[in-house]
This record gives C-alpha cells, structure tokens and sequence, in this order.
RNA sequence: GGAGAGGUGGCCGAGGGGUUUAAGGCGCUCGCCUCGAAAGCGAGUAGGCUGAAAAGCCUCGUGGGUUCAAAUCCCACCCUCUCCGCCA
C-alpha cells in the first residue's frame, strides 16, 4: 500500500509511475484520493474537538449530582448525536480513501528499466551456451514418461487436467533438490520453514494477490476465509504481521517450503505442455526482512544466490531484468532467471526475485525499531530458491541422453541414493508430439 | 466436535460503568550513590491519526451494539488453556 502522506508529495510521480507500469490512469483516481483525503482531515479536526468536548462533559457527569448533572447529561445528548453523524461521514471517508490507496501499486525503483511489456526486459547476464545435443532432443513430457516419472493422465483422472503425480525417480529428485537446497541456504544463515498451505484472504491480500474475482490466481475454500498459496512467498511475508522488528535482528533471512496451488485461469495454450504451468507444485522460497538502505544490496543477494544454485546444477540460464510494463503492483524491481530448456528451444523462467521495498509491509504492518526508537516500515524481499516442476523440466531436458536415460547432477548424487542416473523403463514413443 | 476457563502495555498482573485517558511488579534506558559493580533511591519506558507546534483524538483479542460515559454490560466471531470425544 501507498502512504497517504507519500502520495500528497509525489502524486506527479505516482501518475508516471502508473504510466511506466503500463496501466491505466484512469482507474487509479489520483487526484480523487488526494480530494478524500482533504475532506478527511478536515472532518478530522472537527471530530476531534466535538470529542475532545464530549469527554470533558463525561468527565464532569460523573462527579455532580441532581440538576446540575441532568443539564450536562442532555447537552452531551445533544453533542452525540452531532458526533454521530459526523463519524459516519468520517468512516465512509476513510474508507473510500483506503480502498482507492489499497489498488495503487508501488513506486518502481529508478534502476528498473523502462518498458511497456515482457519484450522490453533486458538480459544482463548469461551463464553458459546451451548444450548443442548430437541427437534431437525430447522434452521433458516424452522423458518422463518413457522414464515413466510423471503421470498426467491419472492426475486428470482424480483430480482434474494440469494435475499429475510425480513417480518413482523423480520422487527422490524432489526430495533431493529440496535437501541440495538446505545444504546451500542453511550456512547462509536461513532460518528454515514449511509453512501451511492455506493462509487467509487478508494474507493474500497484503502480499497483493486477489484472492477473489475472475483473474484470481487462488483456489479458495469454500465456507472460510482460507486460500490454497500460490506460493510460501505470502505465509512467510505474513509471519510477521501487525509486529515491530528490533532492528538487531535484521535481517530476518527465511527460507520456506510449501506445496502451491494456481488455477493458471486462462493461461492454456503454447507454453504451457506438461510441468511447465501446472496448478499445483512444491516450492522453496527464500524471504527477507531488512532495513530500507539494506533491500537494495539484499535483492543482489537473493540473485547471487539462485544464480549459484543453477551453476551447481550445471544448467545454463540467463539472468534478465523485468522491465516497468511487466512488473507485478508491489514489486519495485525484479529479476528472473530463465534456465535453457532444450525441448522447448529456448529459455523458460525458473526463478524470480522481487524487491517489494516498503509495499507488502504497510499492507500486512510489518514494521522494526531502529535502536534510535524510531519506527519504520521493513522491506521485504522475495525470490525463488527452487520450484520444483520448472527445475525438473530443466534437469529432464539438459541431461538427456540419446536414448532417453538422464543423468542426475552430480551435485545431487549425496541425496538420491545411489542413484545417479534414470534409465527408461519403456522405449522412445513414436509421433509423441 | 462437546463442556468449562480465559485473552489487559516488551513480559507478569490488578481493575467487573464515571477519582484508571490502565494500579502494582518484572525487564530495559538514563541519573544519583560507588574506585567500579550490586543493592538502594529518582526519572523515563506502546502504536496510530490530525496538527507548524502546543495539544487533541483513537486503540484493553476482532467486529457490532447499549450508554451522556465501556477494559468493565450485551451479541457475534477469532484465538489460548483444561477436561472429554475422535484421529495421523
């Protein structure tokens, strides 16, 4: 959420921001929130004096007697009733005020590029030419199933399409990745979690997903206030909610496992064949808390560290800076890596860190204490450490061999058992696409 | 799921319509005392809104209600504890 006193020193800003971000001014009512806010403060005054009265007379009630009593009991009548009406218009105010300020999205950081839609993110680094294969390659979807990994039929069966039980290898390949993960982000310093996997529509909300209405990313449960997470982004960033932070321990560096659910609403079509958009995987997500100064260095951070997760796998990726247009409401600044994916021909995202500065925490009140006793908003970082479909889609595809056996990174040999390659337990499919 | 008890400041804990715009204690900070420390003594110790400031207003789990006045009374919900039931 925006400040309001942010908002009456920078609404020009504010109105360009929108701009860069691509959306529509018009529905942002800028100048209709600063005309609210106006009323608001006024009304304010107003009220506080009538109150500042009321209580007095209050006051005064409860130490006279007879009729002195009963002319000061009618005359706070009087006042009441005024202070009523006078609240209500208040409230409604109020209200009007915060809901405009609720749909704002955050100020962008001035490093974030400028750009009207994903066309325009830049690449800034890349790790790696991708693997030239003396055979064609197969995608991850013919691999896993003449390596008989992933079964989408029976997913579809139970539970619906875009669901799919993960099998035999690709089993402990989950398991495995999520311990290579600890092993990495553990002497880092990460406090680590798995964190339920349903979180309430407040929660949603102040990590800034709808959790209603018909481009909702949310599976919700019927009868409560509970949405299935999208990811362990919103029930770490809710973990502190409504608490104030000692500024010794920042930064808080957490790192959050959870199973997430996303009905994917519209979004079949080209891209999204077998793991790569599906409505329910499991996650681990890194988070930060820091100071204001901190969040900056923090996000280099969260990168630097996805980046090393991906050089130990040994798969190439590129690094690309997601420009204004493309950007989320409360991310200020975001990076994804895209890791090459050699049955698709290209790169796909495999990660995404988002400096989300002060946004989610006045939304959720995440505040510290400076140990001059100031108080102030955190910020509050986000970023993938590993997803595990888009990782396996990657390991599927960059470690194939030609007769369809994959090799598992050798950096994972400590947790699977022994086993350090998967060899298919039934022959190439013909016409398979 | 059923029955009972309870949710008060960083923590413990009193207060059950007006002298509490929250007693007392612990903790923490500062000062006095001391060579230094402990003890003792004194002072200070939540957040938000409005305001240039002085100050005012709001917050006793959350949301409604009653009242001139609510931490205190009423209603709903949430959470915690104890006992019972069920259960991985």
């Amino acid at each position: 959420m925006i400040d309001i006193k942010v908002l009456r020193e920078k609404a020009q800003e504010m109105k360009e921001n929108i701009l860069l971000r691509n959306l529509d001014l018009e529905k942002y009512n800028i100048d209709l929130i600063l005309e609210i806010d106006r009323k608001r403060r006024e009304r304010q005054k107003i009220l506080d004096e009538l109150k500042s009265e009321r209580n007095k007379i209050s006051q005064e009630i409860g130490k006279k007697t007879g009729e002195e009593k009963n002319e000061l009991i009618k005359k706070a009548k009087e006042l009441k009733e005024e202070i009523d009406k006078l609240e209500k218009e208040f409230e409604s105010l109020e209200k009007e005020m915060h809901k405009y300020l609720w749909q704002l999205p955050n100020f962008l950081l001035p490093e974030t590029p400028k750009g009207k839609d994903e066309k325009d993110n830049i690449e800034i680094k890349k790790w790696k030419e991708p693997k030239i294969f003396s055979f064609p390659p197969r995608d991850h979807l013919e691999l896993a199933l003449m390596n008989d990994l992933i079964d989408f039929e029976r997913g579809s069966k139970v539970t619906g399409s875009n669901f799919y039980y993960l099998k035999n290898e690709a089993v402990i390949l989950e398991f495995a990745l999520f311990q290579f993960i600890i092993d990495q982000l553990l002497p880092e310093g990460f406090k680590i979690f798995i964190t339920p996997d349903l979180a309430k529509n407040e929660i949603l909300d102040g990590i800034g997903f709808q959790p209603r209405g018909p481009e909702t990313q949310i599976y919700r449960i019927e009868e409560t206030n509970l949405g299935l997470i999208a990811t362990a982004e919103i029930t770490l960033g809710g973990y502190h909610k409504n608490e104030i932070i000692d500024e010794t321990e920042l930064p808080l560096k957490y790192l959050g496992f959870s199973h997430c659910f996303r009905t994917e609403a519209g979004a079949y079509g080209r891209y999204s064949r077998g793991l790569y958009r599906v409505h329910q995987f499991s996650k681990a997500e890194i988070f930060i808390f820091c100071k204001p100064e901190d969040s900056k260095k923090m996000h280099e951070y969260i990168l630097s560290l996805e980046e090393k997760i991906f050089q130990k796998l040994d798969i190439p990726y590129r690094v690309i800076d997601i420009c204004s247009g493309d950007l989320g409401a409360p991310a200020a600044r975001k990076f994804d890596i895209e890791a090459w994916m050699p049955g698709r021909g290209e790169y796909g995202e495999v990660t995404s860190c988002s400096n989300c500065t002060d946004y989610q925490a006045r939304r959720l009140n995440i505040r510290f204490r400076r140990l001059t006793g100031e108080v102030e908003y955190v910020h509050m970082l986000n970023g993938t450490a590993i997803a595990i479909s888009r990782a396996l889609i990657a390991i599927l595809e960059n470690f194939q061999q030609e007769d369809g056996s994959i090799i598992i990174p050798e950096v994972l040999h400590p947790y699977t058992l022994g086993i350090k390659e998967i060899k298919p337990k039934r022959k190439a499919l013909k016409n398979f696409t």
